[in-house]
DNA sequence: AAACCGAGTAGACGGTGTCTACGTCGCTGT
DNA sequence: ACAGCGACGTAGACACCGTCTACTCGGTTT
């Protein structure tokens, strides 16, 4: 148990999200959860999006581990790496990743948010521009094709998350997307 | 002004939809703004997922006949702008697009909302066989290939809405992030 | 005439985010 | 030693929200 109680709400609230859903995520749940009245948690964050921005922000940085373990020599294997990374990571925290993109619940302007998030595609950026040197797609804008993969990962994500494309996108069915995705851009 | 006042309800909800997104349609407001009082939706529709699911499938709707206008000789070019018109859709209605996806407010398993949400699906996934007919990557698997694709657009939809990617996806960038997905599959 | 039904109303209940007033501690400067 | 202060927490209120229930009509059917 951690002292600090800024850190212990964000805590339970990680725990209650991951547990029942983005939905269960409430101010006074949250203080349930930590043993605290139902106001504590405005002591600390100056609202509900205050707060879901700081566990939004955790979800960020883990991302960003998850994405920049990943070594190997060749720019081409470490970009299809971070690309399967990113829709493993939302495989494996579903509530996670909708908060992260539910911008009626997170403040997008708070400042760690913003800096982790846009960390996060700078190095995507990057690591395309690096791939672009050895080769690949020359002549188009790394950061326009930066953002054009990117997009195709996370519209992978977030129709899997939602579920529609009616039995086309089970999880198996968007890893084998994944593939096609990954061919017709690097293949 | 219609008689019949479940359609008066789902074109409150859809004006209010547009004027103040969708955190503003609300049963309360909805009810408010036809001019009946807070409890009168519910003689109408079983609450208020159902009447959003109402208004979502006629998002759905307009997104159909947005996207089968399109008459063209060629099944590629056809593709192409049924692509485009995807992403016009997104950015002439942001709210209902959001709608249309926020399975928190929409009840996915509503059938007339499943059928004319996979009606659209399904026309793509049409035209993805006919354009491979025409020689445009043949031996791929036309769904997953058509899943990778409506992703791919989604994806940019879903980013542009989100405001994400820094200053990187305003939008007309979204527009030049389109024509790069589309050389990729399509160039 | 009686029974019924579509449509609407008013009130209640529990839940929510936020604000305010009120307590407590523990530390620190004098 | 002690007054003061600031971080932390509490309790209650307020205005919303979705949903449920009991009630009221006017018209149609029987």
């Amino acid at each position: 148990m951690v002292a600090d109680p800024r850190q212990r709400l964000i805590e339970s609230a990680t725990a209650l999200l991951a547990d029942e859903g983005v939905e269960a995520v409430t101010l006074r749940r949250i203080a349930r959860e930590a043993g605290v009245s139902h106001g504590a948690p405005l002591r600390h964050f100056t609202g509900r999006s205050a707060l879901l921005s700081a566990v939004a922000t955790t979800g960020f940085a883990e991302l960003r581990e998850r994405t920049e373990v990943v070594a190997s020599a060749e720019p081409r294997e470490r970009l299809l790496a971070m690309c399967r990374a990113y829709l493993e990571f939302a495989f494996a925290n579903p509530a996670m990743f909708e908060l992260m993109f539910r911008r009626d619940l997170v403040d997008a302007d708070e400042p760690e948010l913003a800096s982790t998030n846009s960390a996060v595609f700078e190095r995507f950026s990057e690591l395309v521009g690096e791939t672009q040197a050895v080769g690949w797609r020359p002549g188009t804008d790394a950061r326009l094709l930066a953002a054009s993969l990117w997009a195709a990962l996370h519209g992978l994500a977030g129709l899997w998350l939602w579920g529609g494309l009616g039995d086309t996108l089970e999880t198996d069915q968007v890893d084998a997307a994944l593939g096609v995705t990954l061919e017709t851009y690097l293949g």
